[in-house]
DNA sequence: GATGAATGAGCCTTCATTCAT
DNA sequence: CATGAATGAAGGCTCATTCAT
């Protein structure tokens, strides 16, 4: 009752909350969110069914609450770099993003398995496509700086050839070349 | 009796099977393969839900006969050309894929639903690798042709660089500057 | 159209409505009632569906079917003997029963498997009772003639004995050494 | 929380349990396993549907748990008696056996429903061979010691000859004059 | 907050039967 | 008579969500 007490329970909800969520992404990533039940997560987090309601609306509401702490997660090596002037810098930064999906290829698993799901396609935006765009405009920066007139087409087109690298190393896993087919990719644009 | 019977009884069943195939289709990419019911299904087709079994022993058996009709559609363009030799051959077949893909849309909707769900990733593989793998060799044999000494890496990453096209297409729809962008991708890669 | 033309579809169909009966035996018999179906009797008897129902008027009917034909085959060696003096007859009566059980065990298996079902039980009574009366009778007599004064409960007795012989021999095959508790039986009644 | 509650919870939660075991009993009994419905057993039992996937995993093992009940039930009276030396301890048991027999025909309906079922053989050896075999074993002992050479056949015989009765009473209810037929089995066989 | 029994809508599938050809 | 496509009711089962304790 204390406020250290409810301190500590506030920590604790967090902890479980967190458990939660990463108990979700991993079932959501294996099985796919569909055939994925608030069972499992139940029992995988060691949370009672009833009470995975009071950490999260619904299981709608899991999902962001998963694709939220995955992008969290995700996106903090990004947040050192916000300008590119340099090759060095931009080699880098493709290579430090591939780096990160191959760190969390459960999350990008589960971003691969709903990005095109009718379903969440409404969620989805509300989550990937700020996070999207700030890398945009960093890449588009970069091709500007080099005299790209058309930066902004280069930039989409280097960010979809990462989303279509990135696919298909989630999908092939390690039957995928990733880092010949990312020098590559960095010879080409750089 | 007469064989003019059987024949035109014949066309009806597989005219009533294109039909479930398409009703599904549409059904499939638009609400995802979990969130469509055989029910609906039936009745976007006009067929009952029993008789749905006479054609499709159930509904992966569906989807598989989906994929394999939305596959025999899309290829056609393609078998055209087997070998490229110059860049304007090149350019020519990079745009009729996308001319492709943007006429069908719904499939590939239905095809990115599809790819990273765990579930129906054997039969993924089993429909799609073939195809993707005849694509890939066109493209192998053309850079090999132009002096590239990893071929291979080139086209895996120009197949890539067209999956994520396709997919940021297939997701913003005409906010996605398509045109401009495979011009690029052309000039990135003839 | 000719009366000898008439008369061979009259057998033709008594062969196909034999066919289906035999098919619909068999299957019954290792599947159970209820978990064949009436497409699977179409197909072991290559009768189509829809045909099977100018033979039978549903599968209730194709039951009684099956199991007067089978009564049928198996009461003909008993109108051989309708009365028993000599404690060889009985005996040979008793061994004959247990041969016809053995000989068609197929159908037993179907007889005891519908026994306790209740939604069959009127068609049951109906089409069996005569048979086993019958039975019942003969035995009756003999006893009787033997001076025993209750010889109606003993040819019960000795008939639920051969049902209880029957069935532990249907369900356990060869592992039930019939003969020998055949023979036991015997020298008990006899 | 407390100790008490968390029994009462799983005191109501067994008593539920057999709610829906006697209701299910008497339904399979009364119209066949095939035909009832888990709805109809819900219903019986003022269970839902989904609720009762809370106490069997399905159909084959709410039957197998109904089965087991039954014996446990039906076996109590045997547990007492598990050497037979004299005729009265030999008339006691099978007239016991039959009174059981009496006393719980819906459940012995089921047995003889279920006994020639291919579908549920072999739940049905797992649950009642192990009964019927120490059964057996009681009386072969029995004849064993009054100097049957061949104790094991006469004390099959005997099963045979008591489930046939069984098998006749269940069927025919009243009209099979049960204790006469008792009564001249014991003596054919003390 | 924590539990898990309870609910009930909904899903995929099967099947006896009908009927147009 | 023969065919098999078509029907639609019914079945077993799952699961997100609620709620009494």
């Amino acid at each position: 009752m204390s406020p250290r007490t409810e301190k500590q329970i506030e920590k604790l909800k967090q902890i479980k909350e967190k458990l939660i969520i990463e108990s979700a992404l991993l079932l959501f990533s294996e099985k796919g969110y569909n055939n994925t039940s608030m069972q499992s997560i139940a029992v995988k987090s060691k949370v009672s069914k009833g009470n995975l309601y009071n950490y999260f609306e619904g299981k709608d509401d899991l999902l962001e609450g998963v694709l939220r702490y995955g992008l969290n997660h995700m996106a903090e090596p990004l947040h050192d770099q916000s300008i590119i002037k340099t090759e060095e810098e931009f080699s880098k930064m493709i290579r430090s993003n591939f780096e990160m999906i191959k760190t969390n290829e459960t999350f990008w698993k589960l971003y691969y398995n709903l990005v095109a799901q009718p379903k969440v396609c409404a969620l989805f935006n509300k989550v990937f496509l700020p996070f999207l765009e700030q890398y945009m405009t960093i890449f588009e920066g970069y091709f500007k700086s080099k005299g790209d007139e058309n930066s902004g087409a280069t930039a989409l087109l280097l960010g979809s050839a990462i989303d279509g690298i990135s696919l298909g190393y989630i999908m092939m896993g390690d039957n995928y070349p990733l880092d010949e087919i990312v020098n590559r990719l960095i010879e080409k644009f750089k």
